[in-house]
RNA sequence: AGGCCCGUAGCUCAGUUGGUUAGAGCGCUACGUUGACAUCGUAGAGGUCAGCGGUUCAAGUCCGCUCGGGCCUACCA
């Protein structure tokens, strides 16, 4: 066995020969029970960051610990056409070559988008198996592919049948920049510094003019009212006249509402329906039309006038301003900080403007998916989201979900020669609808948000509408494990179209990670450009020290804040395991017949065979349990104090006499095999190849499983090694050990050096430490170990009931030092202060009486341990007195 | 404006249903290469658990308030 430890040398290998042998693919004829997870799929035409990373850590953990736990565990992947995103990227890339999408046309278009996708269809795959994914690429699948794009189709026809999808003219998010609508969730606001500016407008035959206040004096020009609340004194007298508008002439009605603040500037409200979200409603109420003045590119429109046409909506405003402020009608302009909506992907102002766009009406799918959660049939892991959950649900509104863009599924409406237009799965169906010839329509040229074919997402890669086998097999998923910043854009529209479209909750438990933060405590993402790139860190730690590292960070409702220190930390763990079994194979090597043992029975065993198992044990338990509660981060925190500091640090140290020869034990090679093998398969679903790789090394392993740890039995707790009394007392020999080892460092007597020690507790600890000697006497570096109180010429403490004297070999320096005096002093000062608490807490008896005997009894033997530790070191301050 | 989260060691974070002495990793100090591992070992230093008040025999943990930081949702022009 190579003494480096060299994750490089054989992670790729077991990848490969892992997927050529079939581990990964799900078989719904197994006949056993299902476990589905369908991976959240990155764009098809990006790279895997750090949250992928993380995601795809948890996923695979959860699908190889149900795999080894006998499930039949399918692992789905697949990847995301991202219209906006990806189809940006090609423009982009036009750009580069002085083209643009337009001058190509649609059908070039869509093949250089195609292009594209081929060129880097097989990245996201091969970060995957760097990371040691145990996906079912047979089953690989692609929102644009057909059998999705057909899903896409019949959601959408059955919804539109419903009634629940529908066309209309509404004021949208728009974006100027790229030329689309976009749903409300794509709308991030941003606290901005502006102006208020008060304008004066005219009332028309009163000679008198009032004033409004406005973020946006360009859009004055589309005004068609003035508002003010209904309570207001100042202007109900106005009711019925109008105002006349600045610049434009128009005639404005006074109208009366309610939500309109008089508090606010100076209480009135000039109304312009078609560029801002409240005015629209508002306008709605009081039936008054509206006017576009701003175009689809952000420019102002003829209705504008002349003069500003064709003028960027920002130069506009400065030109309006100029003028009502050469004809006196600016009053006030004020600093004013306010709430702009920005485009969450490039940042640009979206613009408010009416548009024909395709709704889907959510609102009874939201209060579906709200009766099954929280409580119900869908858990949120952590629970904390559980409230924001249900608030978003609640308040949810119609999600516009027509986009203009061409990357996407082609929303399957086709219109005839009189514009009515028909929805159906295909030209051909809409035509009999129509009664024409498919010829004559027109196909709707806008696609879908691809949310909504991320929405299919759990039923569509399995087959639906189809009524396949793995529907049936595998539907409903099991978990989803995602970020929590597509909640909503994903999580919520999942629950939603699963439960319209297959009467089903998609999955049972939403793990929601954190987001990972870089070394600036910034989030990582995409369009921020500070994305860590996974693949360096594979390079540089191994995919195991990733892995763990990533599943250890992720604490409930934390962000992760990524730490290479840590997985520096999490390679040498790795280096670890790898040493620890390098030293048992060596050593086992000459022993005839250790090997690993299916079971173990532990009659006849020593002392700290029984720990190890008794702990072995403790720790399956506890990290099954850890597993099923989501809480990854506690398991692999037990799993590395388990494997470095309950086998390594102690019980590999308690073998070494025994396994050297010079105080041979019973079984010591199968029970340190036995332990390795099982602390193989309780990491393997974090560490997935250096378990296997040093597993298939274990004699015997075949026992286990013939071929692979991949599909080992997931080790559980064995109640026949709990021994806790064995646990209490090699428990009381490792304190021991430590406290002598304490002393002397404390004493200053050099680590070689050999010293007598003195131990003396009640008879029972007495006689486990007789049988215990060679052992104890290894690990304190002891030349003799005397079961007897320590004479007065010992450095003493006391440890669990045990009196413990060391003699300094250096003769006769009996003699306290300074250093030693001092520090000596300082204990004996904090041994006071803990006696004077604890007396104080059992002379109480509000506490005696109402605190658990449990408690009190604690209390009553620590006493005792500081009262003995007390005597011990000041005997040791006067040694000769 | 509502809702949520966070504040614990120099750094990044754990701390179940309140219970003896608040933990881990990294970093730091001292010593150490005796044959698994220096990607290591042994022993240490380091915390008024943001602050104030309350409940309780007992509070990092429960309740209220304050301060500081972050996030999400929202049509105040």
């Amino acid at each position: 066995m190579d003494k480096r430890f060299e994750p490089r040398s054989y992670e790729a290998a077991w990848q490969r020969r892992w997927t050529e042998r079939g581990y990964f693919r799900a078989d719904p004829r197994s006949g056993k029970p299902p476990f589905c997870i369908m991976i959240p799929p990155p764009n098809v035409t990006g790279k895997l960051h750090l949250g992928h990373a993380l995601q795809s850590t948890l996923q695979d953990l959860l699908t190889r610990w149900k795999r080894m736990q006998g499930y039949e565990a399918l692992w789905l992947p697949g990847t995301d056409h991202a219209g906006i995103a990806t189809q940006l990227m090609v423009e982009r890339q036009l750009a580069s070559e002085g083209m643009q999408r337009r001058c190509l046309g649609r059908e070039r278009f869509l093949e250089r988008m195609w292009a594209w996708k081929a060129q880097y269809q097989g990245n996201i795959r091969r970060q995957l198996d760097l990371l040691g994914a145990s996906c079912d690429w047979s089953r690989e699948r692609f929102t644009l592919d057909d059998g999705l794009s057909r899903a896409v189709r019949e959601a959408f026809v059955l919804l539109y049948r419903e009634g629940l999808i529908t066309r209309g003219e509404y004021l949208v998010n728009w974006s100027p920049v790229l030329e689309t609508a976009v749903s409300d969730l794509e709308v991030e606001s941003r606290t901005v510094p502006g102006h208020l500016w008060h304008i004066a407008y005219p009332v028309e035959g009163s000679g008198e003019r009032v004033v409004v206040a406005t973020t946006r004096p360009e859009t004055m020009l589309g005004d068609t009212a003035v508002a003010f609340h209904p309570e207001d004194e100042r202007y109900r007298r106005w009711a019925g006249r109008h105002a006349v508008l600045p610049l434009v002439g128009r005639r404005l009605p006074f109208v009366a509402d309610a939500a309109v603040d008089p508090e606010f500037g100076s209480g009135l409200v000039k109304v312009t329906p078609f560029h801002d979200p409240f005015d629209f409603e508002l306008a709605r109420r009081h039936g008054l039309p509206g006017v576009t003045v701003i175009d689809r590119r952000g420019r102002m429109t003829e209705e504008a006038g002349e003069e500003l046409a064709g003028l960027d909506r920002f130069a506009a405003r400065a030109q309006v301003v100029e003028r009502l402020r050469e004809q006196g009608l600016l009053v006030k302009v004020e600093e004013h900080v306010h709430n702009v909506g920005h485009s969450q992907r490039g940042g640009e102002p979206i613009e408010p403007l009416v548009s024909t766009q395709w709704f889907c009406d959510v609102s009874g799918m939201a209060e579906r998916a709200l009766a099954a959660s929280p409580g119900g049939a869908l858990r949120l892991v952590p629970d904390t989201w559980d409230r924001t959950w249900e608030n978003w649900l609640e308040t949810i509104r119609p999600w516009c979900i027509s986009r203009q863009l061409w990357w996407g599924h082609q929303i399957p409406a086709w219109y005839d020669e009189a514009g009515r237009v028909w929805v159906a799965h295909d030209a051909v169906e809409a035509a009999a609808l129509a009664g024409t010839e498919p010829e004559r329509l027109t196909q709707d040229p806008d696609v879908l948000d691809t949310w909504f074919s991320s929405a299919l997402w759990p039923f569509s890669t399995l087959g639906w509408p189809d009524d396949t086998e793995d529907l049936r097999f595998f539907y409903p998923t099991d978990v989803l494990v995602t970020a929590y910043d597509i909640l909503f854009f994903w999580v919520a529209r999942m629950v939603m179209m699963g439960l319209q479209l297959t009467e089903r909750v998609p999955f049972h438990t939403v793990h929601l990670t954190g987001l990972i933060r870089d070394a600036a405590g910034v989030k990582m993402s995409k369009t921020k450009g500070n994305v860590l790139d996974p693949e360096d860190l594979v390079e540089e730690f191994g995919a195991d020290a990733v892995r763990f590292t990533l599943a250890s960070l992720d604490s409930p409702g934390r962000d992760v804040p990524l730490n290479r220190e840590q997985m520096a930390g999490y390679r040498a763990f790795g280096n670890k395991i790898w040493n620890a079994t390098r030293f048992a194979l060596s050593r086992l090597e000459e022993v005839e017949g250790a090997e690993v043992q299916p079971a173990l029975d532990v009659a006849g065993l020593a002392a700290p065979e029984r720990w190890i198992l008794s702990r072995l044990s403790r720790t399956a338990a506890e990290v099954g349990e850890r597993l099923a509660a989501f809480r990854f981060d506690e398991a692999c925190h037990r799993l590395y104090h388990f494997f470095w500091g309950d086998l390594c640090d102690w019980y590999i140290e308690l073998a070494k006499p025994a396994l050297s020869g010079e105080a041979p034990r019973p079984r010591v090679g199968e029970v340190l095999l036995t332990v390795l093998d099982s602390s193989f398969r309780l990491l393997h679903p974090v560490m997935p190849f250096l378990t296997e790789e040093l597993w298939q090394r274990l004699p015997g392993h075949e026992r286990i499983h013939p071929e692979t740890i991949v599909l080992a039995p997931y080790p559980t707790r064995e109640a026949a090694w709990e021994d806790e009394r064995t646990e209490a007392q090699v428990g009381a020999l490792m304190q021991l050990v430590t406290r002598v080892r304490a002393l002397r460092a404390e004493h200053g007597v050099a680590p070689k050096a050999a010293v007598d020690v003195w131990a003396c507790g009640d008879p029972e600890t007495d006689r486990f430490l007789a049988e215990q000697l060679p052992l104890v006497r290894f690990l304190c570096r002891a030349e003799t170990l005397h079961l007897a109180p320590p004479p007065p010429e010992t450095r003493q403490d006391a440890v669990e009931g045990v009196a413990l004297g060391i003699a300094l070999p250096r003769e006769p320096a009996q003699e306290l030092g300074e250093d030693e005096r001092r520090k000596l002093e300082k204990e004996l000062e904090r041994l006071e202060e803990a006696i004077r608490q604890t007396e104080g807490r059992l002379g109480d008896d509000r506490f005696t009486s109402k605190a658990p005997a449990q408690v009190v009894e604690g209390n009553r033997s620590r006493l005792r341990e500081l009262e003995e530790r007390r005597r011990r070191i000041l005997a040791t301050m006067q040694p000769i007195g």
